[in-house]
DNA sequence: AATAGATAATTGCAAGATACAAATAACTTG
DNA sequence: CAAGTTATTTGTATCTTGCAATTATCTATT
């Protein structure tokens, strides 16, 4: 072979929402590099079991007994000759979203601020990681990917509140261009109850994010 | 080692403007596989060489003599046990966009249709690109990347309008969305002649790509 | 049973943004 | 100098927001 292979792997920026504020999923590395700190989870790609990333990604959602309900697209590549010590290593990082009543018995660290102590470079992977998801709700409805099955569009507009850091989105303005859109549906007859008038419950009408035409 | 590594390459789709069309540049394989066929410029990852992957990207470009006024950035990595006959490979593909004063000699092929026989998944690739390029320029000034040093209100939104694949964007609305947002400046006294009124010269005022609090 | 308290959901309206058309400007060419 | 051409500005009806107020419907408390 005409030119040594970096390392290759994929890791998997896992966020959600808890106590009103995003979370990352940490897990402790059982192998040396890093024996033992907790990291992003991820690990080599398999190419005797993997048909691409995408299902490597999969795979490491799989061993840690995550199976459905996530939202999971690829962020980016991180590379370089100094972020591994086994030497030039790439890994494939991926974003997931889901809702925390399918996270179990997982360690969650609060994003903000930033955890330290973070081995390689999954500081910087969990900065992109942010990045991302701040920049693409801004014009879409990645957001319900944090919610649980059903959800009312008062309890929508505080999770957008807290992913957008933004103080108060009109409640009016906000349920006409979320419904304008179509992307979530009524549940029909299902409410949300509580010393208060009852309130309609949602569930998400596509499978994908879909995008508004303007800022939320 | 543990694990078999994929081969790991970089491949970047160029895109440029010509006859009111976007265009990918393509170059002949020097080597195997599909020696001859013309694909995307690209390579094997450096390990020795390139302290990373965008590193890879920029020396690709250079290695093609194109030096300087080239918005580049990480496309997404393709990858997969099928997609190379050498094996399970990655391909790190970058979106790279440039204005063709900056291109010299090079096999230009329109996008639309999309040029058939490629190599590898070169057509997936070129695809994810202009998909890229379409959805982000909706509400971004990535499009002043292929405009020439000094370009004209009226010349940008016809790039708009190409990229968008879009009849007519109102010349008013644009000019006050583009200018409100400080991304482009007059350049002082300069205009462009010929038989009509004459149009003011405005150049790129950011380094990076701006965006819309809304669409085009 | 009546009332207070809470949040849901709708409505109204002033202010701002947009689309579209028209007017005006400033050149070149015959 | 008139005609042709594109640039740039202006006007205005329409649509979209932001904001506040109103109305609705429940639970909890007295």
């Amino acid at each position: 072979m005409e030119h040594e292979k970096p390392v290759a792997t994929v890791d998997i920026v896992l966020l959600t929402l808890k106590d009103n504020a995003l979370h990352v999923a940490l897990y402790p590395r059982e192998k040396e590099p890093f024996a033992g700190v907790s990291g992003l989870p991820g690990g080599y790609v398999h190419v005797d079991e993997d048909s691409d990333l995408d299902a490597a990604a999969r795979r490491v959602l799989r061993e840690k007994a995550i199976l459905k309900g996530v939202y999971i697209e690829q962020l980016g590549t991180f590379s370089g000759a100094k972020r591994d010590p086994r030497g030039w290593s790439l890994s494939a990082a991926y974003l997931a979203l889901l809702p925390i009543e399918r996270l179990d018995g997982v360690q969650l660290s609060p994003v903000e601020p930033l955890p330290r102590k973070l081995p390689f470079d999954h500081g910087s992977i969990l900065k992109a990681a942010i990045g991302r998801v701040r920049q693409k709700s801004v014009y879409s409805t990645l957001p319900t990917f944090l919610m649980p099955d059903e959800f009312t569009i008062a309890e929508l507009r505080d999770v957008y509140q807290i992913v957008l850091e933004i103080e108060k989105i009109d409640l009016a303005g906000f349920r006409k261009k979320v419904l304008d859109l179509k992307a979530i549906e009524p549940v029909e007859g299902k409410m949300r109850t509580g010393t208060h008038r009852p309130a309609q419950l949602y569930r998400r009408a596509v499978k994908d994010i879909a995008l508004f035409d303007r800022t939320i």
